[in-house]
DNA sequence: CTTGGAATGTCAACAAGGCTGACTTAAACT
DNA sequence: AGTTTAAGTCAGCCTTGTTGACATTCCAAG
């Protein structure tokens, strides 16, 4: 931790105002964070029965992310009722993007998979997401993109960084 | 731009890995940024007819921060069509926390502001955002802080950062 | 003065995606 | 054998987003 020499000078980044803005600046970003995602799913939505939307691209994110997740570990990431993951998790079965696999040694739990299909969607939706989240890092430099991260770390509630802390260690 | 002396290690950060992470660091963070809020909207709704939520927690908050606003300046920042952010703003103003006037020199528009109610719930609602915000910076450091709202403003589509900045330059 | 357009408000209908509560099935643990 | 756990399901509710249609009010240009 920094000494406090200069006490005005050295928490300035503290006050209510520029908390403030940190909290506009958030919820700003957030919406652009999911433009394009939202865009893409929008647009195919035309030939489905079911509409996808976030929650679906949510889902998919993280089976990708963490291949062969049970349905309650992935409950506990998207912080959800399993009632409304189940909603989404079926049309996603039914329409063949992900699989359930009993498993191996507790056969209570359904392991869940991208099938081909749905690692294709899974890959167009996270090329746009990535596409602007790289145009942001570039823009700004490697030293706030690390102050950045730090930040948002900060901000997790434990059991979220928890989760989040998982994901990093299967797939470092 | 930096110029890309050591290719492999100056761009580090911008493999799909180091975005993925990113990605995920927002998901998670946005929902401990947007859960003390909706905890303590939760706990109130049980003696109110409509239930509170995100929604008029964002309309207080930007009323708040722009006070005498248009409904038309508000859709803009809040990014939602008018009949959604009505019905919202219908129960804010019948509710008695929220105020509209008619516009002085254009009586068309809907001139916002805050009642004493409306700005004590929107203090309750922010000392709560503001509280984790600034236990994360605190935890962080200023240079991270720095770093981070960079990485957000670049985030952003033009138009919300348009709208960003415009607070910023009314309340700076 | 009239008329077109802009800002606002309102009604109805619909969908996504949260939630609770109750209940079943199957498997595992004790 | 009885309890707990994982998952799935059904029904119903709420918020909050959407579209479309339409009324009102008022400014401003013709």
């Amino acid at each position: 931790m920094a000494e406090p020499a200069h006490r005005g000078e050295a928490l300035l980044y503290l006050t209510d105002e520029q908390l403030r803005q940190g909290i506009e600046a958030m919820f700003f970003a957030y919406r652009g964070f999911t433009a394009d995602p939202d865009r893409i799913l929008d647009e195919l939505n035309h030939d489905r029965a079911q509409n996808y939307g976030r929650a679906h691209h949510r889902a998919i994110h993280f089976i990708h992310c963490a291949p062969g997740t049970t349905v309650n570990n992935l409950l506990g990431m998207l912080g959800v009722t399993k009632q409304s993951l189940n909603r989404v998790l079926r049309t996603l079965i039914e329409d063949g993007l992900v699989e359930s696999r009993v498993g191996r040694t507790d056969r209570r739990e359904r392991h869940l998979y991208l099938t081909d299909e749905g690692r294709a969607l899974e890959q167009r939706l996270s090329d746009a997401q990535r596409a602007r989240m790289r145009a942001a890092y570039r823009e700004a430099g490697p030293e706030a993109v690390a102050g950045f991260r730090t930040v948002l770390e900060a901000m997790m509630d434990p059991e979220m960084r928890r989760h989040y802390r998982a994901l990093r260690e299967v797939r470092p």
